[in-house]
DNA sequence: ACGCGTTCCTTGACGCGTCACCGAGCCCGG
DNA sequence: CCGGGCTCGGTGACGCGTCAAGGAACGCGT
């Protein structure tokens, strides 16, 4: 007896689904591929795509869209495993600088084509590329309309880089 | 300027960020209208929905989709909340049985509306049904496609629940 | 009856993420 | 110059999830 669920709830629970099997298949390739993990793929894509190298943790908080216990969680992290540094901060006495090390630059080179391959590997196989179009402005569109209003920039910013 | 990312990319991104919103809302609202986060929410309506309350934790994982050690991991802090308890298995000495105590059994059943209402509330502004409905499909033929093929079990049955 | 592989479930360690809270420096108004 | 509020960042506790490992019962083949 297939039950007599809302499409809501289905939609819902395919929305897990998918989102699960996609963030698997990509962290275990980006995990054999650069040896890194997709939180800390993020902070050091973001960190790489600077000019020196180096942000305080609110910019990365911002760019992420992350709360700030997070970023600085994750940074402990790494700095940890040796992919991050931190600095004191000269301008500003309360702050730090997040710095990418020489191992932390050389990984996140590598997980950078890494990332690409990775979703494209779980993501190429969909019927056409139109289709795909569309399926991102209807999940950002999702994005946009659901109650709490967190990280509406993001939205923001994938739209944009939708309509060229 | 755009990013010149490929659409696979801005897809991925695009299901997390829907993702995260969405639930979030849910949980958000679960959580006041029942107390009770998704996951336990699970498995208190996985045991509601059987005759006698009760299963073991191997078919908890089954219906659930979960590996055993998170079964077990979760059974413990609801255990310790009160919501379940656990008892031995006169058939299979090396087993247990999980039982919904009766604050569970209040709980499941204060929760199984608030989440539907929830999910409509956050999915239903959502243009028309038939949108939802392929929304859902194509969603379901990335989690049937993607790599690391777990619960495919759960993405038939979602599917069959979608033609009637 | 014995033994050995399998299944059942649990545990501990760890990564990730949130919340509540805190100390310290900054800045602006008086 | 001082005081109060703000921002900066970090910390601890906790829920969630995975992996690796392990103990105990089962059951089947001999």
């Amino acid at each position: 007896m297939g039950d007599t669920r809302s499409i809501d709830v289905t939609l819902f629970r395919a929305l897990h689904l998918a989102t699960r099997q996609v963030t698997t298949g990509v962290e275990q390739q980006l995990q054999e591929a650069a040896g890194v993990s997709l939180p800390e793929f993020e902070i050091l894509s973001a960190l790489a795509q600077l000019p020196d190298h180096r942000a305080r943790p609110r910019e990365i908080g911002d760019m992420l869209a992350w709360e700030k216990s997070r970023t600085s969680h994750q940074v402990t992290r790494m700095q940890k495993r040796g992919l991050l540094e931190r600095f004191e901060c000269d301008a500003d006495m309360r702050g730090t600088w997040v710095v990418l090390s020489p191992a932390g630059a050389r990984a996140a080179l590598a997980a950078e084509s890494a990332y690409v391959a990775a979703i494209e590997a779980q993501l190429g196989p969909l019927a056409s590329s139109a289709d795909r179009e569309s399926l991102a402005q209807q999940l950002l569109a999702i994005g946009r309309d659901a109650s709490p209003a967190t990280c509406q920039g993001e939205v923001a910013a994938l739209e944009s880089s939708l309509d060229r």
